[in-house]
DNA sequence: GCGAAATAGATAGCGCGCGATTTAATATCG
DNA sequence: CGATATTAAATCGCGCGCTATCTATTTCGC
């Protein structure tokens, strides 16, 4: 399969985010979460009462993607959205007890995800070079214009 | 944004990767292609007359997502598909003299991306090292049970 | 040769992602 | 104050990507 070098790099960055994703996929599945849920419940987990555009932020993400998968949530008792009183533009999201309580189960998953990424050899040394290069990546990807 | 390590590294993959699709659909977007798209008539040029399975082991897709794909690829007139008349349970993909014509339009594109993820300094050194470690990724996690 | 198993592709349904547009609320400026 | 501009989120439409299932064809076992 000649492609060019470039695209090479492309279509491996492709083929490995789908790779992980489906692992996710698979082990998130009984925690009742997908992967970019998974996500937005973590940010949440971490600083609860964002607005849609903080959560955003941290995820690369807006609102044509977040409101369909906050409203998910919602109706799955995980979250709670609610419009600021003091500008009602905005909507606050936050944890209800319930998305706490998945907290623990869902925070199992990650490390058998790196397990089955890294021989335990590399676990420390090859991940911090590549997920430094990969940030400096997408930082590059969303700054052209 | 306290997130564990090995999240952050899959975080840093999944936004990457992201942020170059949505360059792709950018530069492609004058082509006519999706990334999937251009991927798929990358491997047509490379090797004519496939099979829906054989595009797929390349591309690591299956007859689900690339049914519909091949559909649109044929309605716009670029590739061909029809049955194998030894064997009617396959669907052969050829590329049609519209879809030949688009490859020189489509391989300025990819240039351009790698532009966008490097500064010259590093065109030659990190690539190689990256591209092999998410190689690497993809074929672990691909290979979990 | 014929019924069961295997294979190739298609289909259904769901959840992203995102460009483009819309709606509603707030801020700004004359 | 009122018109205009800006902002935040929601909505629309489309194309993936995948699990699960289905259909049609071929192969295998007896």
């Amino acid at each position: 399969m000649e492609l060019t070098l470039d695209s090479q790099l492309c279509f491996s960055l492709y083929s490995a985010s789908l790779a992980m994703n489906k692992l996710y996929r698979r082990l998130l599945a009984e925690v009742g979460l997908t992967y970019p849920q998974y996500l937005v419940m973590m940010v949440l987990w971490e600083q609860d009462g964002l607005r849609v555009q903080e959560i955003g932020e941290r995820l690369y993400l807006d609102s044509a993607t977040l409101t369909p998968l906050l409203k998910r949530l919602e109706k799955a008792g995980l979250v709670k959205r609610q419009r600021a009183t003091d500008d009602e533009r905005r909507v606050l999201v936050s944890v209800t007890a319930a998305g706490r309580a998945l907290k623990g189960r869902a925070q199992a998953v990650p490390p058998q995800v790196r397990c089955a990424m890294f021989a335990p050899s590399e676990q420390a040394s090859g991940t911090a070079a590549l997920q430094k290069s990969l940030r400096r990546l997408r930082d590059r990807l969303l700054a052209v214009e």
